[in-house]
RNA sequence: GUGUUCGUAGCUCAGCAGGAUAGAGCAACGGCCUUCUAAGCCGUGGGUCGGGGGUUCGAAUCCCUUCGAGCACACCA
C-alpha cells in the first residue's frame, strides 16, 4: 500500500493542480511545529515567484480547495504561506486497519527483488573476535535484515580471514610444540587423525604468542611465512591442519555469534577464492588491465574526472604474494559466477574506504561485474572509550567481544537485582536478554559513520534513548494485555476505532496511531540510506508516544467496553511494530524486567 | 601535501532533498504512585548550530573561504 505521508501528499498535489499549479509543490512533511498541526505543506512558498503570486494567495486557494476534502480535519493557512493539516482521525485508523491486514504492515515489496550480498563480520579465524569486531557483526545484521525486510534476497557471508600470515604462525607454533605430529612429516602419506592435536583454548593462546615472537624473531618470521607458502600451495599435512584449525575456529565462532544474534548464511573465506587468483590474474595481464610496476603487478585506475591522487590497485607483491585487493577480487569474481547478486553492500570500519574505491573501480574497469551491478560501501567509526580515543581494557589491551558482553551482562544484572526482586537465574536471563539490546541499541542509534563514545554506564541505563527504555515499553504493553488474557479478554484488532468517536479521548491515541502510520516510510528510509539508526529513532519516539498514552490512559479499568476494546487493539498493534523493529535492530524482548 | 569525515546545550547525540520558536537524552531543579511495571509521566532552566562571506523571500541545512579535530593515502588486512 502507499505510504502514509503519500496517500495525504496525493490529496494536496491534486488540489495545488486543479488550480492550475505544479503538483510537485504540493508535497507534504511531518510537522516540525506540532503545536500547531501535524503535517505541513510549504509549496504555496516555493512556487510563489514561479506564479508570480503572493504565496499567502496561494495557499488561501488551495486550503479553500481542500475544505471538503474527507481526510484533513482542518486545513489552516499561517503567514508566510505554510498550509497547517490535521488530519481526521477516522482517515488514521483506517489507515491503520489496512496495516493490520496487509503483510508487513503494508510495507511496498518490489516489483523484482534484488538479490544482495551483504559482506560484514569480517572474522579472523582462530583469532579472538574483539572490540573491533563488534560494529561490523552489529550494523551488518541490522542492515542484512532491513534488506530482507524490504523484499529483497538478502545473504550475509561473514567472509573469514583464513588465509593469511595468521595460519602460517599457528602451524610454526604448533610445530615448535609439537614436533612429533604427523602433520609435520612431510614423507607421510596416509590419512590423517580425525580428532584436532588442539583445543579451542589451546589455539586461542596459540595465535598470540606466535604473533608476538614473530615480531621480535626474524628467523620464526621466515619460518611462518614459508608455512604460508606451503599451506597455499597445498603441502597436504598443512591441509589437514588448516581443516582442523577450521573446524574448531569456526565452531566457537558461531557459538559466540549466536550470543550476540548474529548469524550468517554463508561461512566463507578467503581460502575459498584462492584457487581462482591465477587464472583470474591472468585473464587481467592477458586483457591488458595488470601490468608490471616496480617489480609489482598494478591495476591502473585513475580517472580522468579525479581531482584527487588514486594510487593503482596493487594485485601482486614484488614477492610474488597476493594481497587484501587480490582476494577482494577474487572474492567478487566468485559471487558473480556462484550467486549473480544485483548489489554487494560491505561494511567495515570506515578507515577502509580507500582500499573498497580501489576495489570497486578495479572491478568495473576489468568487467569482473557488469556495469548495472550496484556497489556500497558502508564505512562506520571507531567505538571509542571515555577519553574519545577507541575503547581499551583498563590496561590499555584490546578487549575481547566475550569481555565485553559479559561486562554488559553483569552491569545489567546489577541493575536488575537492585531494582527488582527477582531469583538469580532469572535476573541473569533477563540481563543478558537486555544487555544485548542495550549494547546493539547504543551501537545503532548512533549514525554509523561517525566514532561514537561507548559509556557503560548511559548504555544500559534504563532511561533515555537507550535500548532498555524500549524494552521496558514493550515489557509493560505485554504486562497489560496478559493482565487481559488471564482474566478471558481476547483482542482484536477490529475493535480499533477513530478516535473522535471516542467520547472524552484525549490526544494521546491519535498521536500514537500517527507515529504508527509512519512505520512504511520510516522503514523505506532506512532501506534507502542503508541507515539502521533511522529504526532506533522511530521506535524512540514510538515508545514516547506509547508511553505518554499509557499515563493518560487508564485500560483494564476503562468501563467502556467499546473504548477498553479499541484501547487494547491500539496496543497490540504498537507492541508488533516495536517488536517488528527491534527484530531488524537484532535483538528481542523479555516477558518482564 | 592530496583526499575524506566531522565541528550543534556542561556531557552524549538527532535534525542537513532550505521553511515558522534548532530538538532529544543525561546531568540540575520542581511536580505526579490507595489505580494496568515510577526502569514511567509532566514541567523549568540551559544555544550568536566553530568563525567569516555568498545564494535565497527564508540557511544548522546549499556554495566559497578560514580555523580546529579525526582518518586514509602501491607491496598490512
Amino acid at each position: 500500500m502507499e505510504k502514509f505521508i503519500d496517500e495525504i501528499s496525493a490529496e494536496i498535489k491534486a488540489a495545488f493542480s486543479a488550480l492550475g499549479y505544479n503538483p510537485d509543490l504540493g508535497k507534504v512533511t511531518v510537522s516540525n511545529r506540532p503545536d500547531l498541526c501535524e503535517y505541513q505543506c510549504n509549496g504555496a512558498m516555493a512556487g510563489a515567484k514561479e506564479y508570480r503570486k503572493a504565496p499567502l494567495a496561494i495557499a488561501e486557494e488551495v486550503a479553500a480547495k481542500l475544505k471538503d476534502s474527507q481526510i484533513f480535519a482542518e486545513v489552516n493557512v499561517a503567514p508566510p504561506g505554510f498550509l497547517n493539516l490535521k488530519l481526521k482521525s477516522s482517515f488514521i485508523c483506517d489507515y491503520l486497519k489496512q496495516m493490520i491486514k496487509a503483510p508487513k504492515f503494508g510495507l511496498k515489496q518490489p516489483e523484482k527483488p534484488l538479490k544482495v550480498v551483504i559482506d560484514y563480520g569480517g572474522a579472523n579465524v582462530a583469532k579472538a573476535l574483539h572490540i573491533g569486531h563488534l560494529r561490523t557483526a552489529i550494523i551488518g545484521e541490522s542492515v542484512k535484515r532491513i534488506v530482507r525486510y524490504s523484499g529483497h534476497e538478502a545473504i550475509g557471508d561473514v567472509h573469514l580471514g583464513d588465509w593469511g600470515l595468521h595460519m602460517g604462525l599457528i602451524i610454526t607454533e604448533l610445530n615448535e610444540r609439537k614436533p612429533e605430529l604427523v602433520y609435520f612429516d612431510a614423507e607421510y602419506d596416509g590419512v590423517y587423525p580425525e580428532e584436532a592435536p588442539f583445543t579451542i583454548d589451546e589455539l586461542g593462546e596459540i595465535y598470540p604468542t606466535a604473533s608476538a615472537r614473530s615480531k621480535i624473531d626474524e628467523a620464526y618470521r621466515e619460518k611462518a611465512l614459508q608455512a604460508t607458502f606451503e599451506l597455499q600451495s597445498g603441502r597436504r599435512g598443512y591441509r589437514a591442519l588448516f581443516g582442523h584449525i577450521m573446524r574448531i575456529s569456526l565452531r566457537d565462532l558461531k557459538k559466540i555469534y549466536r550470543s550476540l544474534n548474529v548469524d550468517f548464511d554463508l561461512w566463507k573465506g578467503e581460502s575459498d577464492v584462492h584457487d581462482l587468483i591465477a587464472p583470474m590474474i591472468e585473464g587481467f595481464k592477458r586483457d591488458g588491465f595488470a601490468y608490471c610496476s616496480n617489480g609489482a603487478l598494478i591495476i591502473d585506475i585513475k580517472k580522468e574526472t579525479d581531482t584527487k591522487e588514486m594510487p593503482p590497485g596493487l594485485i601482486v607483491k614484488s614477492d610474488g604474494a597476493y594481497l587484501y585487493l587480490t582476494t577482494d577480487l577474487a572474492t567478487v569474481l566468485d559471487r558473480m559466477e556462484n550467486i549473480a547478486p544485483d548489489m554487494i553492500i560491505y561494511l567495515t570500519d570506515k578507515r577502509q574506504s580507500m582500499h573498497f574505491e580501489q576495489l570497486f573501480r578495479c572491478v568495473k574497469k576489468t568487467g569482473l561485474a557488469p556495469p548495472e551491478v550496484d556497489f556500497y560501501f558502508v564505512g562506520f567509526g571507531t567505538m571509542n572509550g571515555a577519553d574519545g580515543k577507541p575503547f581499551k581494557t583498563r590496561d590499555g589491551g584490546t578487549m575481547r567481544l566475550e569481555e565485553l558482553v559479559a561486562l554488559i551482562n553483569e552491569e545489567m544484572y546489577q541493575k536488575i537485582i537492585a531494582n527488582r526482586e527477582v531469583s538469580e537465574t532469572k535476573a541473569r536471563e533477563t540481563a543478558q536478554v537486555v544487555g544485548l539490546a542495550a549494547l546493539k541499541y547504543g551501537d545503532l542509534s548512533n549514525q554509523a559513520a561517525k566514532d561514537y563514545i561507548f559509556d557503560i554506564d548511559r548504555f544500559t541505563s534504563f532511561e533515555g534513548d537507550t535500548g532498555p527504555y524500549i524494552l521496558y515499553t514493550i515489557v509493560r504493553i505485554k504486562s497489560i494485555l496478559a493482565k487481559y488474557a488471564e482474566a478471558g479478554g481476547i483482542v482484536s484488532m477490529e475493535a480499533l476505532k477513530a478516535t473522535d468517536d471516542l467520547e472524552g479521548e484525549k490526544t494521546g491515541a491519535k498521536a500514537l496511531m500517527l507515529n504508527i502510520a509512519g512505520f512504511n516510510a520510516m522503514l523505506e528510509a532506512a532501506y534507502t540510506e542503508i541507515a539502521p539508526h533511522r529504526v532506533t529513532a522511530y521506535i524512540y519516539e514510538l515508545a514516547n508516544a506509547l508511553n505518554t498514552f499509557y499515563h493518560q490512559t487508564k485500560i483494564l479499568t476503562e468501563p467502556v467496553n467499546e473504548k477498553q476494546k479499541s484501547y487494547l487493539a491500539l496496543l497490540a498493534l504498537t507492541k508488533e511494530i516495536l517488536e517488528t523493529c527491534i527484530d531488524l535492530l537484532g535483538f528481542s524482548a523479555p516477558e518482564r524486567m
